[in-house]
DNA sequence: CGCTGGGTTGATGGCGATCAATCAATGTGG
DNA sequence: CCACATTGATTGATCGCCATCAACCCAGCG
C-alpha cells in the first residue's frame, strides 16, 4: 500500500461535488484501472475511434483536439487530474476529436462495461457522471464566448482564471501560482489566437503586473483585475445540483 | 384528441435515436406540460435563474444567449422543435445563459420533479436524457472550431450545412430549403462576426451560387460545395450510441 | 557543437469591425 | 390616406486587431 491508487484524484474530484456514500467511494475503488504515461503532446485519445473505455487524468494534464482541414488546430477543454477527458464518449458513436496529453500525463482507463454496471447499481455515480459531462459543456460556453466576442487580452484573462479558479479547488494552487505546462502554442490554439500575438499579450499581462508566466509556472498577481479585464464570472464553475431524493436510474 | 400534443416533437426527437419503449411513450406523454408561446427575442428562460422545469421547443426556434459586460451578445446554441433547451439545469445551480425565442416560438415546460420519478423508473429515459445533453456538447465543440480557426466564409457554411442536417433529420427541409427566422443580427450572434460583415459574406455565398436565404428561408443551392468550404463533418450529429444491456439508473 | 523547440520581437498585410448612409417593409397614429 | 417611426437588409469608407512572414535568442541535447 502506497497510500496513493490512480482512483484517488478522480474520487477526490467528485467528492468536492457531493459527499460520496460509502458504497460509491468501495465502488469506485473496485474498477478495475490500466494506467498509461503518456509524453507531451502524444494522443491519450484518438479521434475517431471508437473507445471501449474512458480515460481519467491521473497526474498533468490534457486537453481535447480538433484538428481541421487546412492543418489548423482548435483546443476545447482543458483536463486537470480527477476529470474524465471522455466520459462522454459512452454516449457517442465516434470521437469527434482526440485527446493529447499537455506536458507529461499520467492517465486511467476504465472499461465502458464496469462503468455502465457500477452506475446500474449506483445511482449516485450515475448521477455525478452525467453531472460531470455536463459541467464540460458549461465550460465550453464560457469559451464560445471568448472565442466569439472576447479580445485577445480578455480572452487570455479569461483562460487564466478559469484554470486558477478549477485548479485551486483541487489544491494545485499554492501560493496564488500553479503549474500548467502547455506552450504558447497551444495557448494559442485554446484561444484561438496566433501563438506571436499570444506572446505579445501575455507580455501585456505581464506589464501590467498581472501576471507572471515563466518555466511552465503561473503566477496570478493580481485575480480581481484580471477577472474584471475578462468578464469572468466563476459561477460556472461551482458544483452542481445535488441529487434529487428520487434520482434517475440507468438500469 | 386533435391528434397532435405538444410533447410530439420531443417524442419525434427521441425515437430518430432509438426505437422508444411502449412505456417509455407512455411514460412520456404522462407528464405534465404547461405550453407558453413566445414573440421574437423574448426569453423563454432567464440567465441566472434557477429553473424548477426543463424546456422543450414545440414549434418554431429558440438560441442560448449570453450577455457580455460590454453589452455585447454571444449565442451558443439553437435549439429546433424536440429539442430540449435546458436539460442541464437539472445539473447546474444556476442558468449560465438565457434561452431566447428566434422568430415565434412555442415552448413546454416539466416540472424537474416529474423527470426526476420518470427517470427513477425508465432507465431508457434516463439514457436518452443524459445523450441528449451530451449531444449538446458535441454541437457546442464544433461551434468552437468556428469560432476559433474558420473564416467568416467558412463559418456561415459550415451554420447553414448544420442546421440542413438537423432540420432534416427532424423532417423540415423541403426540396432542399428550410425556414429559419433569425435576423442577420442573430447570425452574427452564432458565428461572432458584425450583422455587416453577415451581411457581405451572405452575399459572397449567394453569388457562388450556394444558397438563397430571404424571407427566413434558407435554400440550400450546392450542400457539397457549402460542406467542402466548411470543412463540415456531419458525423457529431449522428444519433448516439444505443443504450447498454445494463444500463445505469437513477435512483 | 550543430540541431531543435520554444520564446521574443519587428515589419507588413488582411480580415473583419466600426461608422455612416440608404432603402424597403411594416406598423402606427392622426 | 398619409406623415412618421421602427426594424432589418444593404452598401461604402475607414480603421484596427490580429495573422503572417521573418528574424533572432536561448536552453537543452545528441
Amino acid at each position: 500500500m502506497d497510500g496513493s491508487a490512480p482512483i484517488d484524484p478522480l474520487i477526490s474530484s467528485l467528492s468536492r461535488r457531493a459527499p460520496l456514500t460509502s458504497k460509491s467511494e468501495t465502488d469506485l475503488r473496485s474498477l478495475s484501472i490500466r494506467v498509461r504515461e503518456f509524453r507531451p503532446n502524444h494522443d491519450l485519445v484518438a479521434s475517431g475511434s471508437r473507445p471501449r473505455e474512458s480515460c481519467v487524468v491521473v497526474s498533468g494534464f490534457a486537453a481535447r483536439a480538433q484538428y481541421l482541414p487546412d492543418g489548423g488546430r482548435q483546443l476545447d477543454a482543458i483536463h486537470i487530474p480527477g476529470d474524465f477527458v471522455d466520459l462522454h464518449s459512452l454516449h457517442l458513436q465516434r470521437m469527434d476529436h482526440s485527446v493529447a496529453a499537455l506536458g507529461p500525463c499520467v492517465a486511467g482507463f476504465i472499461p465502458h462495461s464496469e462503468l455502465i454496471s457500477l452506475m446500474r447499481e449506483n445511482p449516485q455515480l450515475t448521477w455525478l457522471f452525467w453531472q460531470s459531462t455536463v459541467m464540460d459543456a458549461a465550460i465550453a460556453r464560457a469559451w464560445i464566448a471568448c472565442l466569439g466576442r472576447k479580445l485577445a487580452l480578455e480572452s487570455l484573462a479569461h483562460l487564466v482564471c478559469e484554470l486558477c479558479v478549477r485548479l485551486r479547488s483541487a489544491g494545485q494552487v499554492t501560493d496564488a501560482a500553479f503549474y500548467f505546462p502547455a506552450t504558447q502554442h497551444d495557448v494559442a490554439d485554446m484561444v484561438g489566437l496566433s501563438h506571436v500575438h499570444v506572446n505579445r499579450t501575455l507580455k501585456e499581462l505581464r506589464t501590467k503586473a498581472l501576471l507572471e508566466w515563466e518555466a511552465q509556472r503561473v503566477h496570478v498577481l493580481d485575480f480581481d483585475a484580471l477577472a474584471a479585464i475578462a468578464g469572468f464570472d466563476g459561477a460556472y464553475l461551482r458544483p452542481g445540483r445535488p441529487m434529487p431524493r428520487n434520482a434517475p436510474q440507468l438500469a
